[in-house]
DNA sequence: CGAGATTTTGAAAAATTTCAACATTCGTGG
DNA sequence: CCACGAATGTTGAAATTTTTCAAAATCTCG
């Protein structure tokens, strides 16, 4: 593959020194209790962002597509681990300090957390065929509105995002693909055949 | 009840005029859909803030207590429900615009990002009794560590909170209690009795 | 093509919800 | 200040959903 990177200079805001850097499959990009003075651009690929409990369980946040922004802290200790999905390439902005910095900073972390509270209805509310509906939707909506999405992550991630076991979110797919709303085309690539059913669902 | 106005107005911070408003039990401050341009920080009482489906199942995204800021939203829209739980005091900062309030924004912002990111694990991956050991864990570290704690809210809101319904959150208390983790004198007032083992309840 | 990894499916177990009844608490008016 | 009634909370039992454990199927990639 070969990458453009002016393509992503250009791109670049104003923010600073803005090197590119590439992350391999599951490759880690920050962990809990390390320090941080970053943020984090997706160019390209994905990435998820979770917490563990001590026994293991894992609770993935959110996923950061590519043109999404992460990374926010409340101090300067990271509090979540981060890790590419795919091949992925960030742009890593370095935080400087300053008024003007921060009034372009705030739109980004308040996207992030409006979607924060959202999922928190999901994640409390909502049983495992409506938790799959509102995925799909988000992935759709994020990658254009199209109806053939394309999935990054694994089931297993998809579990670890919406709280479900992976058996679980399997079960959920085959619901959906037997009432018709979707097709799969292999594991990661799914067709939203009834928009509307999918949405509603996802009330 | 006296309330000593003038110790509230000695915490007004430089961000423009700061009405001191007043909300009864119940009583509605923000809705969904409303147009915002405004923060609230609570000086007295406690507020919920939450989302609905439908159907009506609510998720309450968070608690704010004395001292906290909450009404942040990515628009100009407001995308949550703000209500006041008790009798409550909140000061209502007009938002203007420039680079200095951002940067005195942000981490008020970021934690209250923080505190979603980490009850989505909470929802996403924790059993009843743990969510309620988080949930007394979280309230008695706001309230000052203390091991007597006051619960402002309901069962029906906890459980709106945590993502269970009432019957299970009382279930929870009643482990907690024969377990002899807590006692409860009255509904609303918890004496930690073994602080540790909550905590590693809590995970 | 084949081996390992991932996903799907089935059946039983566990946790939570639902529905119903009972208990307790709180606020108000006598 | 007590008693009453409504609101809130607790408990029990059955139903439902999700998880767990196990095995089979499918996919991916070298």
């Amino acid at each position: 593959m070969t990458i453009h990177l002016t393509a992503f200079h250009q791109q670049a805001d104003r923010m600073a020194p803005a090197p590119l850097a590439f992350f391999a499959p599951g490759e880690e990009i920050y962990a809990q209790g390390e320090r941080c003075g970053s943020l984090y651009r997706v160019e390209f690929g994905a990435v998820r962002v979770y917490r563990l409990l001590a026994d293991g369980r894992r609770q993935i946040s959110a996923f950061y597509l590519a043109g999404e922004t992460f990374g926010f802290e409340a101090d300067d200790t990271h509090h979540f681990f981060a890790e590419a999905i795919n091949a992925t390439g960030i742009q890593v902005l370095r935080k400087a300090h300053g008024a003007n910095l921060a009034s372009e900073l705030l739109p980004l972390a308040l996207q992030v957390l409006v979607r924060a509270q959202e999922h928190m209805l999901v994640l409390g509310r909502q049983n495992a065929v409506e938790r799959i509906a509102v995925f799909l939707t988000e992935m759709s909506e994020r990658q254009g509105g199209l109806r053939l999405i394309e999935l990054p992550m694994s089931r297993t991630d998809i579990g670890d995002y919406l709280g479900l076991t992976i058996e679980t979110v399997s079960r959920a797919f085959t619901k959906l693909k037997q009432s018709g709303v979707i097709k799969l085309q292999g594991l990661r690539n799914v067709e939203i055949v009834k928009w509307q059913v999918l949405s509603d669902m996802a009330s």
